[in-house]
DNA sequence: GTAATTGCAAAGGCTTTGCTTGCAA
DNA sequence: TTGCAAGCAAAGCCTTTGCAATTAC
């Protein structure tokens, strides 16, 4: 398939050039399709979506893309995925620092945070529970590796 | 096996009772392991402790515990664990409501949740990319079926 | 005695990997 | 043309489930 870049594409095509990304159709589809999803679709849902458009499309593709935006800046996680569970005793109020790289996670003790968000206004008779404040970065650990 | 209780397994029946969970001997021994494991362990890690002590525990046993402990409040998951990836395109600085029995995640602008931390202090040269607040609780569609 | 729990093994979900073919620059 | 990307299928975690044997109350 042969053609040149059509309107549409300019942005897309421009996105991809500014966060170092070769701009492929299987991109732009997922990208196009994710703009149109505003929760929080996991790539399973992604797919699904995507292969409306482009039937061949593989599931990994969907993965490894929604990776790679990710790493770029063009998405975020939701919460930081650890592999797997992780659960705590801890009783003290306290926080988490999440590691973005190796995903290491440190307590923060809460009176570190400063000023505490105050609850108001929660939408549609949500019964809160708790709050937990994830603050995300680049460990130490991680600065020196990535420095080398 | 049979012998009375002796005063060091107090604490752990009373903690049971508390909750209204049957002490058994795998549940104290996990509970006293993770008392000695303060960061954010996986079941793995704990099942690799408590085998120390009880070699012929599954790792099955470890996982139901855990998850029983949690429902019941003993234990708190560090992050919401959606089960797989979420990821979102949503640029507007906003945050999350997460139910804690169906996982259900919700927006919730920035501005909702009032005051916000102000980050200081901060251990060790961790560099701070961005937070992420959940506010943790049980949604309207939940309560609802809670109490039929 | 009755209900809950354990251990085992098998199954299930989600995600990654290796490799070949195809596409982008 | 040269390397990056896609598609496919297999493998790899992590976690849950079903069931018989055992334990707690």
């Amino acid at each position: 398939m042969q053609h040149s870049p059509s309107v549409e594409t300019r942005p897309f095509r421009e996105l991809c050039a500014d966060h170092g990304l070769t701009a492929t159709h299987q991109r732009q589809v997922l990208y196009e399709v994710m703009q149109t999803m505003p929760g929080h679709p996991s790539p399973e849902e992604v797919y699904v979506r995507v292969k409306k458009r482009i039937p061949a499309i593989s599931l990994a593709t969907v993965y490894k893309n929604i990776h790679l935006f990710v790493e770029r800046g063009v998405l975020k996680e939701v919460s930081m995925h650890h592999g797997s569970l992780r659960v705590e005793l801890n009783n003290h109020p306290h926080h988490h620092m999440v590691c973005s790289h190796c995903k290491a996670i440190t307590d923060i003790r809460e009176k570190d945070l400063g000023v505490l968000p105050t609850l108001q206004r929660l939408p549609g008779g949500f019964q809160v529970e708790r709050y937990a404040i994830d603050v995300i970065g680049i460990c130490a650990a991680c600065q020196k590796a990535e420095r080398s």
